[in-house]
DNA sequence: TGTACATCAGTGAACGCGCGTTCACTGATGTAC
DNA sequence: TGTACATCAGTGAACGCGCGTTCACTGATGTAC
């Protein structure tokens, strides 16, 4: 019994995800600093050489679990977008949208926080590149969405609509980043809550120009 | 001549503070990572273990550097704040130098990338005091006494109030660590110039509900 | 004013640590004939 | 269907690196009498 658990199969057979997800756990634990190749080859229970059949380097093996890492965030923003109620009426949608999306991502990097700074940490990739796939990633993309539907709807107009994916990102972004390396992070609870909720009112006042209802 | 430069003086008579020059040195050129006490040492001109007779360990000096680092990035906030010509018109004037913090801070973030990242990296201190600094630094108070200015004035009321420190705080932190460690470090100047006076609007509308004007 | 001595503020060598990475290797697998 | 052999996917030992930190030490300074 238990042949593919036994570890006297030479051949590992799916050694590069077995790291892969090693490495993300590592990083769920304990941020960036914490994904060592050697500890994830320890933790799969193979030399850490083993890892290098299948990882150019550890930039190479970080910047695959950074991958991951934004997977994951735009996995948590999906999820916030799909769990409330719909509206009927349009731009009550949208803004519900508009707020969701920031709620997801605030709440990804408060219950995720290793996660979350590996998926924005620094890296040597090139730069260019780095980011494409999270900018293209469906949680983006549905903020971009939710913006021209906003923009079309005369909800917001074109002054306002310019940068607006970059405005209500940096606003939901840097209150993440309070919560996890700033003087937010040992707030109590319900004060947490309601700055979070008066975040997503001012994400959405800046967007729109005014307060939403 | 030049006595107090010949290296032949034994005792340095201010190593303590040599030490935490060149550690923000490191900082500023490298990061919160950058700051190596060895390094340090090296930089002064004396062994590694001298700089144990002035702190306690590397902890105790980043934490140092630390404090130094918040200092710079409050400086820099009042000397935006400073620069701008006062409005004579009171609600004007506040939100000009709400804009003035805001952008006190980007701009910092910006130029002084390492030392900003210094004064927001993850630390072993207590958490409670951490912060203490800061928050009672000049630039901080100079923005809750605008927001109460603001309050008084009539601009914003009582809701909008309740913590306006932090989302507008989050609004243009999220800005700059975009810039510094996100998507937003590659765009050529005039769109992140563009993004800057997006998101001083943004925040601005964020507290007050809606646009200025 | 001189001198004895405690204390201060440095020195250089060394330790242990864990890391990324390389090396020569070997057992397992797959393929050609 | 068997066999020779190339290739694949691992192994374990070792390297060099730079770090924070400790140790026993020593030269310089300041103070009591």
């Amino acid at each position: 019994m238990s042949q593919p658990e036994r570890r006297d199969r030479y051949h590992h057979g799916d050694l590069a995800n077995a790291l892969a997800v090693a490495a993300l756990d590592l990083a769920r634990k304990g941020g960036p600093e914490a994904v060592v190749l050697r500890e994830a080859a320890r933790q799969v229970g193979v030399s850490a050489t083993a890892a290098y059949r299948h990882f150019a380097s550890h930039d190479d093996l970080v910047e695959t679990v950074r991958a991951h890492c934004q997977v994951e965030l735009v996995g948590r923003m999906e999820t916030q977008l799909a769990a409330g109620e719909p509206e009927s009426d349009p731009g009550r949608e949208s803004l519900r949208r508009l707020r969701a999306l920031g709620r997801g991502y605030i709440e990804f990097a408060r219950s995720e926080p290793g996660i979350f700074q590996t998926a924005f940490c620094r890296s040597d990739a090139a730069p260019d590149q780095q980011w494409d796939a999270l900018l293209t990633a469906p949680g983006f993309v549905a903020l971009i969405k939710t913006l021209d539907e906003m923009r079309e709807l005369g909800i917001i107009d074109d002054a306002h609509r310019s940068q607006a994916e970059f405005v209500s990102w940096s606003m939901v972004h840097g209150l993440a980043m309070l919560f996890l390396d700033g003087p937010l992070g040992t707030l109590p609870p319900p004060v947490a809550d309601l700055i979070i909720e008066r975040t997503l009112d001012g994400a959405a006042a800046a967007v729109m120009g005014r307060d939403a209802v």
